[in-house]
DNA sequence: CTGGATCCACTAAGATACTG
DNA sequence: CAGTATCTTAGTGGATCCAG
């Protein structure tokens, strides 16, 4: 294989590397959903009601898949009536706050290049 | 306003930072269109060989996006037939460089971690 | 060759109601 | 309280044909 090559190969994975990220922390909610979580939302109804505008199904099932990539951990209180859940931020999860920063950083920067200038953001009310 | 309030401000301006970034370089396509013009890849139909699986309509109505966002140029190269267009990546395109690399480590990360451990990243066959 | 126009399929997500 | 079930809607992307 020659270096060209090996090269294409290495920038494929790196792609394939920003998909998989794009997808766990992708979406609409992902974030949004492990933010209110690591600021001390850890019941459910106080999570949608944290998060403007989820509704209970999408809360439900972002949660799930937050959890199975453990970002947040799914913790059941008491199994009497009336049960306690509690989603609480895991270590790890805390390793996304680099990323979001980077990316915050850039779209800060982004949005101050861009405003104005053009109707670049269009469509994308701010 | 109060200290806690503050904190609450930034953290949304920050998750808002996050959602302009998101939605310049989010996607299915954004960033592999970025990375084949940066890797050399300028013509129309160029690109659309080099990006397998994008259709026309999609690529073209993604690069006026990227275009302005000022992270392609467009440059029409004669203006008889046949018409040579060019996308040209430009210095300010470059910046997204540290953006993918972030998501790039976290990702790759990510999958070591969870990969084999759950179906975590389940139905999203690799 | 470079796209625009049109039509269609798929999925994410909103609304609402309901259960243990 | 903590979800699930069902229905519906909106956005995104694919396929195909067509025009400059």
């Amino acid at each position: 294989m020659k270096k060209a090559e090996l090269k294409q190969t290495e920038c494929a994975a790196r792609l394939a590397a920003v998909e998989d990220a794009m997808y766990v922390l992708g979406g609409k909610w992902k974030l949004r959903i492990i933010t209110a979580v690591v600021s001390g939302y850890h019941r459910f109804n106080e999570l949608q009601r944290a998060i403007t505008g989820i509704s209970a199904r999408v809360l439900s099932a972002e949660l799930k898949s937050l959890e199975l990539n453990e970002l947040v951990r799914r913790e059941v209180k008491a199994d009497l009536t009336p049960v306690v859940v509690e989603y609480l931020p895991t270590e790890y999860g805390m390793t996304v706050k680099e990323v979001v920063s980077v990316l915050g950083n850039w779209g800060l920067k982004h949005k101050k290049r861009i405003t104005g200038k053009s109707a670049a953001l269009i469509a994308k009310e701010d």
